[in-house]
DNA sequence: CCAAAAGTGTTGCTGGTACACCCATGG
DNA sequence: CCATGGGTGTACCAGCAACACTTTTGG
């Protein structure tokens, strides 16, 4: 088997290359919406995408996860947590590609994406308007978001969503738009301040021609805990 | 950079290797207990370990996992899910490698491991009585338990330790080893029949000096479905 | 005074939990 | 007849679902 002078990486045995793919939801005019980039470079040129890259030696999969979506995106600061991992042996008509997928979570405030590097563009998304995507990414979209209506139920991702001080309705729209359905506000209420998880600050916000809202806060900023 | 004569496989960037490890769980005497092998070599040689090796360049990573479970413990036929990736730089001494890990179970009945391949010896450990282990296995295995701890509240993976005909008594059995506490059997039979998962075979069986148990099957083999 | 979202309790139902005795069999 | 696990029903309690009106504000 011949060498190859302009490759220098090289093993006793083939590697597959390893990337991370990020699914970045946010919230947007009561939607769910992902962040996707357009593709400057081949395969998929053009096409939409998940912001994502190859994984660098000394980095864990995680930083990797968080360094691309910051390189091609400038998003950072989001909640992240890690999905699957996708590795059929054609998804990329490259070579053999490896990707461990994650999706993050931020509320649309704090963000302000930039396309970067290897991004042409960069945009949101809402989930029932996705236009054609590269590689299996629709595949990953949609399991990122099969296990965020999950985890709503049993986790306390949705804060994830919230800024720093929010309203029940506020919080209430996210569940709703998670869930897809109408919530009972008393019930929707009563559900939240039981778990204990929430505190008011004591403050209030005024939005619009009515009553103003009381605000809270998470109790434990940056944990997602396990409910009942 | 120097080229390496001996090592044909060459990339323009470094790549990673990748392995899946499978933790393969049963039941044994009432406890919980999963599949290592010694190591035959280095690193961590002599060393008991999850059985795993490196992915092919044209299988599927869960194909990799079934492959490699047979070839170093004989194992074929167990329920096989997807766990988590691992990633951090350092976790194999050799060169940087990114483990895809599953899990697996079966009834111990239909297992008969034996040692193949890189495996010098193959041994049930019940959770209570790991073995120092290779890399960061034992953090596997923990993760795993977790996983069908908590699996088994809202889906049918209990199933994955049945046989295909079993009693009630059996099942109730598997619950309470897995959660580590007794359950009230009138209140367990009524819950599982209710689900209608399984049915009576309209046999029974004789184990003991008392009564025959009554035997089900499952209504829907092979699927592991999600509950409430 | 009108529009718009905030805020607030009670009732019924359902599902989970606690609990004790008789049955079929082999030795 | 004894030991062993198989098999069965009821009563209570807690948590979820359904449901409507008053409050505060800006225009």
């Amino acid at each position: 088997m011949a060498n190859h002078p302009m490759k220098p990486f090289c093993y006793d045995y083939p590697h597959p290359a390893v990337t991370t793919d990020i699914a970045l939801f946010t919230i947007r005019e009561e939607r769910l919406a992902v962040l996707l980039i357009r593709r400057r470079a081949a395969p998929f040129q053009g096409c939409w995408a998940l912001p994502g890259g190859f994984v660098e030696m000394d980095e864990c999969l995680e930083d990797c996860a968080l360094r691309e979506l910051a390189e091609e995106t400038g998003v950072t600061g989001v909640y992240l947590e890690q999905l699957y991992t996708f590795g059929k042996p054609d998804r990329d008509p490259r070579e053999r590609i490896i990707s461990v997928t994650y999706y993050a979570l931020a509320p649309s405030e704090i963000l302000s994406p930039v396309a970067g590097s290897d991004a042409a563009e960069v945009a949101w998304f809402a989930m029932d308007a996705l236009p054609e995507l590269a590689f299996d990414h629709r595949e990953v979209i949609a399991l990122a978001q099969q296990r965020l209506r999950a985890k709503l139920d049993y986790s306390t991702v949705a804060f994830g969503f919230m800024q720093e001080e929010f309203t029940l309705g506020e919080l209430q729209k996210v569940y709703e738009t998670i869930r897809g359905e109408a919530l009972d506000k008393r019930n929707f209420r009563k559900h939240i301040l039981a778990l204990d998880l929430i505190g008011e600050t004591g403050t209030s916000r005024r939005v619009g021609n009515h009553r103003p809202a009381k605000l809270y806060r998470v109790q434990h900023p940056g944990a997602v805990l396990y409910i009942k």
